[in-house]
DNA sequence: CTGATTATTTAACATTTGTAAAAGGTTTTG
DNA sequence: CAAAACCTTTTACAAATGTTAAATAATCAG
């Protein structure tokens, strides 16, 4: 789907927005395992996945953790640095050949002066990421493993693509633990 | 703080969004324990905490859940309904004496629309309200319930007069469990 | 195609956390 | 004040998850 079209099941914007939107994004592919964005860089753009899909991602005592997954027209970005300026020990890989749209993230909240309406898009676009988080967090919060898994299975069928280390970090368990829940074990 | 003070620290609006958002404010005070919000209800309310505390609690397993606690100055609305406008299975409740203030969303949400700099302050409040349920979503992912119990002591003195069960759920443990980090065996 | 690399499962054991029940503490209220 | 209600800790045992290492299985690169 155009970019453009799938805003608008959003919320519709103007011509203007939209041709001041056009100069501030630009497309990159990635290949498989390519970093998007370093850990310990300040984010600075609003990534839309075209095709493909990216991570979010961070170390923990040496070990490489997934906090989120990104598939076809998923916004990715890096909250905690994105809306505090701040940088943030998160990075973003792609996990496949990935297409993505990034958008200047320091010009479009220039743009929300002049263009309320893309404001508008955006307040609602990061409140529905919002409630996306609320809802893992409670998954994470008094879910058992095994049903953080079937719900994860339950929400899209891409997951089933995706290598079981990611997922294992995911859902906040080990691959071996991941393992034994999938043979019916855990 | 005089709410406006408040408001005024994160985005100062016009004397006219003032006026206006004084008509869809109310304040109330809840008895210790008091529901402010009932289970199943849909959120049109977005809280103020002027004095007090207050949580967002579920049952899970007939378990009562606390998901979040607010205090002087904070917060407290459930997303997952506020923004969807579909009904939760999430309650809000007084945990001491509490006065708040209630604004009413439908009405904040039509005022969007004449008064810009309302929608930029509230955007900026919810983005901030995002950051925090991130941040938490990293501490339920993979620290360990004592890195989680250490990381809440330390962020707020008042969370020193919270009863150990509230404290128990939020950090994703039983009570017995928290005992026993407590006193320094788990 | 085949060895090398990467991903996944299994096994054995350790640690953490949960469950249920009881025992102390503390607070509330008549 | 004293009984009741509520909160917190402790105990003993069960279940879930982690750790390390090895064994398979699948994929990749020359």
């Amino acid at each position: 789907m155009n970019l453009f079209d799938f805003f608008d099941t959003i919320y519709p914007i103007s011509p203007e927005a939209k041709k001041a939107m056009e100069q501030i994004i630009r497309e990159k592919s990635y290949a498989k395992n390519e970093i998007v964005q370093e850990i310990g860089s300040r984010c600075r753009t609003v990534y839309i996945v075209k095709s493909g899909s990216a991570t979010i991602f961070y170390y923990k005592d040496g070990n490489d953790i997934t906090e989120h997954f990104a598939f076809e027209n998923d916004i990715i970005v890096r909250a905690e640095s994105l809306f505090t300026r701040k940088p943030t020990s998160k990075g973003i890989q792609a996990i496949d050949e990935t297409l993505m749209l990034g958008i200047d993230s320091e010009s479009l909240f220039l743009l929300y002066d002049r263009h309320h309406d893309l404001e508008r898009l955006f307040r609602l676009i990061f409140e529905n990421e919002y409630v996306n988080t609320v809802k893992r967090l409670e998954s994470l919060q008094f879910k058992s493993a095994k049903e953080r898994y079937l719900e994860l299975l339950e929400s899209t069928d891409i997951i089933q693509k995706i290598p079981l280390k990611y997922i294992a970090s995911y859902l906040g368990i080990t691959q071996v633990s991941l393992s034994r829940i999938r043979s019916g074990l855990g």
